[in-house]
DNA sequence: GTGGTCTAGACCACA
DNA sequence: GTGGTCTAGACCACA
């Protein structure tokens, strides 16, 4: 369900919180609808279960998720939100650009080298 | 010189291995280019010196970077680097389209919304 | 320097936070103050690191201590704290009056009992 | 009938102990009175039944409570009780002091502000 | 030296 | 079944 990658720096922890948010956020996970629960999520993902409780902790803190005794996680009726997707796809999209530039990619071409990857992927994907 | 962001959770000297490996890849630090001292680096980032010496070493040891006796750190002389510009860009590229489809936003629309944002970047320069 | 019950039911990390947030809305902790380093306080308290550590992030998150990289956590500059010492006892007087109540003691006898008790610990301190 | 925090932290099963042990030692609760079934306290607490069973059963363990078949559980003919009410609100009168300390407010005066706490009740209560 | 992350595993409270 | 707390201990990033 999610995609966690332990050797790229990012704490794990961490890569779930923002994954979680832009799922909420995108409306592919809506209010009241629960998550799996973190002994789940643990094991699908050969993690420790206390590595997604503190995701879930930071969620439930950021007003995102709530917590129901004895029940799953869930999102919040109101989850606050204040970013809309288009903000919360910049980091990714600044990223992208200061590496161009450090690769010293012409920023203009990046579009169209955007367009060849997914190209490129859904060739594979077929394939 | 280099964009170090401390709360990014990826560590600092490993953002500063990527920022290096990414310029020698692109031709922009070309082979016995002499680099930033270890000092002079950690003033102008208000970083402590072992981070940078941290990546130096690293680098030293991927044979990108050698370091000679009393001199500054250069790039190699055939710095090894496997890798092309091209490569070298995917890891953001995939970042980003994740994050896309997290959010629910279609794929396809991916190059345009980022012609945009380009577009949108250039105009807050110019002004 | 606190005092950490763990037999009382309630978590330790939380005495923890309870107490630090008293002293510093009492004054006795000043912004800018430093707290004992994660390791100090779990060893002096024979509690485990992870233990203390906790109760810091969430003094963090609440904006009470701060966090700067290499050095202990310290008191904020201007700590949040909505709450005057007054009200941070209400919780403690209620306690102590339902108690009261729930063990037929009159309640207007309260105050003279509360004197009597404390009296009572200023001789047994003095001997 | 009984007063339940949910997140105080304090196990929910450990307020009731307390309460009953407190209701029985100042005679509230006399030998051979019924308590409410565990289902009738369920439901008004909204708590589950096993959470009311649990608290029932410790003070079973304690002497307080006995079980009859076919019968609510009732207090017993002499319950096992060493502790004095006074000896019961020592808690409530240790924490008081002690979360006083720590808000750096002169402990003499505690008599006085608990005496000004439960007329501001009164009127609350009046008005 | 500082704090952070993570694991493996025990045991608790609650539904 | 759910999540919470805590431990002992390894290893990392940073000053």
């Amino acid at each position: 369900m999610f995609i966690l990658n332990p050797g790229s720096g990012i704490p794990i922890y961490r890569q779930l919180v923002e994954q979680i948010r832009r799922l909420v956020a995108g409306g592919q996970l809506q209010p009241g609808d629960c998550l799996p629960s973190v002994r789940e999520l643990a094991s699908t993902h050969a993690v420790n279960p206390m590595t997604i409780s503190k995701a879930y902790n930071q969620l439930e803190a950021e007003g995102i998720l709530v917590r129901r005794r004895g029940r799953p996680m869930e999102v919040a009726a109101r989850p606050t939100q204040a970013d809309t997707p288009g903000q919360l796809l910049e980091p990714q999209l600044d990223e992208l650009i200061q590496a161009a530039r450090q690769l010293g990619v012409e920023v203009d071409t990046l579009p169209e080298l955007l367009d060849d990857y997914l190209r490129q992927l859904r060739k594979e994907k077929s394939s």
